[in-house]
DNA sequence: AGCTGATCATAT
DNA sequence: ATATGATCAGCT
């Protein structure tokens, strides 16, 4: 991508990668980004998703498109989490395509279950007002689901695929699901995909996603790291 | 102000 | 069209 560029072998350890995703804490994105021979953009309104690309590229992740974690031999998916000065998760955090057509009604199975068995969260600072250049990176944490959190996920995931799974699908919204929810995920509101209606016919519809909630990321956050109580 | 539904880029 | 990466923007 440029010739100056410095790309980093992927590391060999969950340690490792987690002490080289340490070492970027406190940094701007400017400062990765020349790290990386790579330009930052005056915003992110037509590219959404450059933050994220340019930590896979500064941790050594294997490059683009596959469907697959994002360290496979580590078994970890990078996540990166827009916060505001609190520290507050500002949105909701992408997981995976909901299946629309087929696909096993075990949680043990899902694709959201895979997802999130391991997951290297990166907060950075967000907001309208803060230049993209100047942004700093956050405390990045290693997190695997408790047993609470992965009991919740559970109960959400089955509760939605059961809805789906009984032709509901049209019913659902964003305000099913306490930390997990499905929302559209598409180019935009005309893009389709087939699926299978309540009377069995196949029909077409919205692709949808599944997301998890802020108030579960920043309950994820604060549980690791406390904040004096003055400031929650 | 927070949330839901819509949207943007790129690679395959 | 589907996967990856998410944030935008209007409504309540």
């Amino acid at each position: 991508m440029n010739p100056g560029a410095t790309a980093p072998a992927p590391p060999d350890s969950r340690e490792a990668l987690l002490a080289r995703a340490q070492q970027l804490a406190g940094h701007t994105l400017a400062e990765v980004a020349r790290q990386l021979g790579w330009r930052v953009p005056a915003d992110t309104r037509r590219e959404k998703g450059w933050i994220g690309q340019l930590l896979e590229a500064a941790l050594g992740a294997t490059a683009g498109g596959a469907a697959e974690p994002d360290f496979p031999h580590l078994g970890v998916e990078l996540k990166t989490l827009p916060v505001d000065a609190r520290g507050r998760p500002r949105e909701s955090t992408w997981v995976c395509t909901v299946p629309l057509r087929a696909g096993s009604l075990d949680w043990h199975d899902s694709w959201v279950r895979r997802k999130l068995r391991c997951v290297l969260w990166f907060p950075i600072e967000s907001g309208a007002d803060l230049r993209l250049a100047e942004r700093r990176l956050g405390m990045p944490l290693l997190w695997q689901p408790s047993a609470e959190e992965e009991a919740l996920l559970r109960r959400d995931w089955e509760e939605l695929m059961d809805m789906i799974c009984r032709g509901g699908l049209e019913q659902i919204t964003a305000r099913h699901g306490e930390a997990l929810q499905i929302r559209p995920k598409g180019a935009d509101s005309r893009a389709l995909t087939d699926t299978v209606s309540g009377d069995g016919e196949a029909v077409r519809t919205l692709p949808r996603g599944f997301y998890l909630r802020s108030s579960f990321t920043r309950a994820i956050i604060e549980r690791h790291y406390l904040v004096p109580k003055e400031t929650m």
